[in-house]
DNA sequence: ATATCTATCATTGCATACAATTTGTGTACA
DNA sequence: TGTACACAAATTGTATGCAATGATAGATAT
């Protein structure tokens, strides 16, 4: 897996976001600096930093004398998520319409197409990383320095969330994605346009639907069984 | 300076954060890590880790191969800073006065004495350190972890730019001063009682103020004299 | 005189060895 | 049986030496 030696420092950082992202490494976990060191061919001293850094950006959390775990999520987690989230992508979304330079249109038409491709191909984990990709580069687009570090943040929850609450089998979520999907191509044409107001309208219903996705799955229609019979009740 | 043996990472963790906020060090300035080390009397692994750390809050820029050196500023800084900080500062400050806790109420009010203090003694660096607390605590009081980052970036650039554009000597700046202190007490009553609107305007005029500072110093009245001819016009 | 190539120097990056801290386990004693 | 203490093991933190990379200056050629 981790054999070429040149740039294995940068590898092990992609590898862990993504591991990270895709909830391969669920939130919490036990990163060892001596099992990573290992298994990279890296020695530890450039292996703590790379978790340095990737604490500096949100995906880990590191205690004094106790190593680095997985950032946690938890019940606040959510709420303050939904509470950010409509604001800070509002924000960029109408920047990212103000700022955008062609080339950028180009990347972000691009990612969206592998968004697509990803919905088709049915991996989860994939979709997750491509929908990261693609807000990504609307992040990038707004260009401030100053809402960046927050709006990454929210990504990389965002994407932890979606491969929670995601349940394959449920035709209503797939529609869900559909609507996902079709609001890209709406945020794609407000951006190109130059139409921040419909940009920043775009970005709250986008995290609207979010949020009654997760909605289904906090709150489920209660089963219809009663414990310990095995039957239907009535 | 640095003799304490036991906790010297923090130490300089401590002193370069306050160096760059008020800009004794100052934007791009070289951090070297073999100075660095010899200077605080520790070896270059755990410096290295100090600056890695540093570079994940935005205090600085980690170029590979060649390098620290303190987060520039440039002029689009300043723009990106005021889109930013309204929308930021006014969040943490609602979020804060839904939440606050009674101790963390204590704090700021124990912020804003020595904030009080500071403008008395008329050291500029203790002035913005203290304006500094002062925010860093609503900032906690939000307990928003999404939001924190861009917030805490935010009052990086703060403290720099109040460092870069105070002239000591000017009344009508005197005054300004003594508003924002005005505002800072207003602040704190409005998250005593728990009033998060008048919490959130309040940040949007105690930045107002600040942006009002700003323009003062980059487009003062004009010169009144011409220039080459040393003697005031007509 | 200018430009380019090369050799040397300074600085950063990585690996290994050692020290310190924390955690886990066993045992003695109430 | 439960608690406290002490020792052992595992893991993190630090120091130092060496390798690799980038900057600088000098020499040579055009």
């Amino acid at each position: 897996m981790a054999l070429a030696k040149k740039h294995s420092k940068e590898d092990v950082l992609h590898h862990l976001r993504h591991a990270i992202l895709t909830q391969e490494l669920q939130p919490g976990a036990d990163l060892d600096e001596a099992r990573l060191s290992e298994e990279w061919h890296l020695s530890r001293t450039p292996l703590r930093e790379v978790l340095r850094q990737l604490a500096g950006e949100g995906f880990v959390e590191i205690r004094a004398n106790r190593g680095a775990r997985v950032a946690e999520m938890s019940h606040k987690t959510l709420r303050d998520f939904f509470l950010a989230a409509p604001m800070i992508y509002g924000a960029i979304l109408r920047l990212a319409a103000q700022n955008a330079t062609a080339p950028q249109i180009a990347d972000l038409k691009a990612a969206q197409t592998a968004f697509k491709t990803a919905l088709r191909g049915g991996d989860i984990a994939a979709r997750a990383l491509a929908n990261n990709h693609f807000h990504d580069v609307t992040g990038r687009m707004a260009g401030n320095v100053y809402l960046l570090p927050s709006f990454q943040r929210l990504l990389i929850d965002h994407a932890r969330i979606s491969m929670t609450f995601f349940r394959p089998q449920d035709a209503e979520m797939a529609e869900n994605l559909n609507a996902a999907s079709d609001q890209h191509d709406a945020i794609i044409a407000a951006i190109e346009a130059g139409n921040d107001d419909a940009a920043a309208d775009l970005a709250i219903a986008h995290w609207n639907l979010s949020r009654d996705r997760i909605e289904q799955f906090v709150m489920p229609a209660g089963l219809d069984l009663q414990l310990g019979t095995g039957t239907a009740p009535e």
